[in-house]
DNA sequence: TTGATATTCAACCATTTGGTTGACGTTCCG
DNA sequence: CGGAACGTCAACCAAATGGTTGAATATCAA
């Protein structure tokens, strides 16, 4: 039951999270080098990695002792597309946008 | 320290608040009707309205009895212009958009 | 005034979340 | 081999989240 925007969107809520998503816009990392910046232990970035991971906006692949971090920006292309069609409401194609949203509609 | 795109996002995590959302692109409402379409109590939709609100995703204005709720797609720009710029890591203006994200880094 | 409608408040509950610490399994290096 | 570095796991904890119900507060309408 759990929708991948939830998991998006719950994803991008800590700001932990998004500091990392901005990091690894510039380089991929192992998850020591990710962590190095926060005051927080090792073991709650690696959780905070499995969150981003799980909703698909970072990839992890290990290459010996180390785990290499990568940002997935695909996966912000669903929540993205989601948010705009609210920007532009008076835009032409708002049909096909709440055609969109009619899917998370109840009943 | 809560910031504008925590409580952006988190309020978006949510398929119920999302759903309203939605709603509240067609028209403006009664908090009865928001309420009408989930099998969930009247009392979780105005939580769920309040969060909206607290986020500056909806606003509130009581006339008479009936607090009619309307959508701020303005609240929702910070966070789409956030994603956006992770869709367009190779559009040129890369360095103002991880200027905006330097905000988010921790110190 | 009486009663129905609209909405929130308060108390409560179960679950999830975000963090900690310490032990553990791997992998590299001397 | 023995130790250090990398990362996760497990148990625990406090606080936040999402829901419930029942009472309370306004407002309208007859």
């Amino acid at each position: 039951m759990t929708d991948a925007l939830d998991a998006t969107f719950s994803a991008l809520a800590d700001p932990t999270r998004r500091a990392i998503l901005a990091m690894l816009l510039e380089d991929d990392m192992a998850v020591t080098d990710v962590a190095e910046p926060f005051e927080m232990s090792l073991a709650a970035i690696s959780k905070h990695l499995v969150v981003l991971a799980s909703a698909g906006l970072v990839s992890q692949e290990k290459r010996g002792r180390v785990k290499w971090c990568k940002l997935e920006p695909d996966a912000l292309r669903a929540a993205s597309v989601w948010m705009q069609g609210f920007g532009q409401m008076d835009a032409v194609d708002l049909d096909a946008f709440e055609a969109f949203l009619a899917q998370e509609l109840p009943g």
